[in-house]
DNA sequence: GACAAAGAAAACATCAGATGTTTACTATCA
DNA sequence: TGATAGTAAACATCTGATGTTTTCTTTGTC
């Protein structure tokens, strides 16, 4: 369910999927899932045939797939065997929305808000630099619809579009390919406090901020309420979860 | 052969690619190249077969590695068209390789150094208080090697290990995703600026001071000292550049 | 002339089977 | 014990047939 809410914000949904996307989204999601260990073998093909129930060629194709998006490795002659973690395309957008299929690892949340800590004021900064009218717009749209959304799904969504408008409106095309870093962090999240967002009383304030100083190109006002809100959001998960930052370095 | 060199860095080479993957590279770099118009229609399987000799399950699989980079998109019945650029996996490890075959475009060069500049401070900061002796020990060797490199190539690659190790050593896994960003944006760098990296003067002293911040488990220092070294890192493409930040925000 | 329906063509999807190559393992013999 | 030859397993490639979806064209009617 929250799979597919990260396939709607990304708008990756569309057409029905052939055998192949079928047959790489099962294999997919078991791998992220940590059913097979780093560098074992998976099935061999003719098994993987007879178990999806379809043809050579479409598993073939399925695997093909996900060699592309670093998840497999095939030798020939010898077997396709699962990479190491390190190697995947983690900010693919399936991989991303498969991980959203299992329960939030504590660890990886932190790291996709460290990451999101790291990423964001810099942007909210660039974005009050170099934001277009039209950029701007989508922002406040995103923010109107936030005060407006009557469900929790729908805030959801408003807070994740204002977020991503901010980071397409810093203008750096490479920073955008961090766009499912923050749809995951925010789903996880949700998740994981298991709490209405709307009752945060400092979000909106905050969104509402981040929005004025990228309004008035100032820069450096953009980034602070950007990165006060993150820290805002990093402390509510560190109340939820108990080992949210157990394996950070003491100091902090 | 700065592709080449991109390949190296990341371990990527090995086993004699099969016709799929000569294929997908084929075509993968001239979609890197600019070949094709965002959205247009490259060749149906018929024209590509003929194109390369080889047989249509070839061909197929190589499109599906490129489309599991996010490069192309395929619809039945209709044809298979190029991605926005915005929708490819911009950091995956071919597909920045394929950038290192092309011409540096001082606009995306820009655009990497901002996130370097935006990503290695704050690794390094982490990297000081979460690095394990083995990943200092990385981290030292690669130092090392930069001061005893006899030739540009060795000393780019010891510079490259260099940040690769102190990006791994901020143990979160989001982050090494960004690896390639590093590896892209330096080797670009050394080919744009066309001098020996050796002649900067400032190079060494600021690295060996991130290390000894490292070491010392200082992350305030750590940062400092990567921020600075990426600053003059900047400073010199825009000078050797004309039009390295055109479109940047006025301020700076 | 406009519009709708039928038909044809183009392009991808899937299946089946044959053959080749590489790798890994095993059995044998000196 | 160690090298070698043989065998099996697994991926790679080719070919050809058939199905489905989309798009375009043609046709016919109002």
């Amino acid at each position: 369910m929250s799979e597919l809410l990260y396939y709607d914000l990304k708008d990756s949904a569309g057409v029905a999927p052939g055998l192949a996307t079928q047959v790489c989204r099962e294999l997919g999601r078991r791998i992220v899932a940590g059913h097979f260990p780093e560098g074992s073998l998976i099935d061999d093909e003719n098994k993987l045939c007879t178990r999806f129930g379809v043809s050579k060629s479409v598993v073939r194709e399925a695997i093909k797939l996900l060699v592309g998006k670093g998840l497999l490795e095939v030798r020939r002659g010898s077997g396709t065997r699962v990479r190491r973690r390190a190697s995947w395309n983690l900010l693919d957008d399936d991989v991303l929305a498969w991980h959203q299929g299992i329960e939030p690892k504590p660890e990886f949340l932190r790291q996709l808000m460290d990451v999101r800590q790291m990423v964001e004021p810099n942007a909210a900064g660039w974005a009050a630099q170099t934001a277009t009218p039209e950029q701007i717009e989508d922002i406040r749209k995103a923010q109107h619809d936030m005060e407006q959304a009557t469900s929790i799904q729908d805030f959801v969504v408003a807070d994740a579009l204002f977020h991503r408008s901010v980071l397409r409106a810093a203008n750096n095309e490479v920073l955008i390919a961090l766009e499912g870093v923050i749809f995951s962090a925010l789903l996880s999240s949700i998740k994981v406090t298991n709490s209405d967002p709307r009752k945060n009383e400092r979000s909106l304030p905050l969104h509402r901020q981040v929005l004025k100083a990228i309004e008035a190109h100032d820069s450096e006002a953009a980034s602070s309420a950007m990165r006060e809100h993150l820290a805002d959001t990093y402390e509510r998960l560190s109340g939820a979860l108990p080992d949210f930052n157990a394996t950070r370095g003491a100091s902090e």
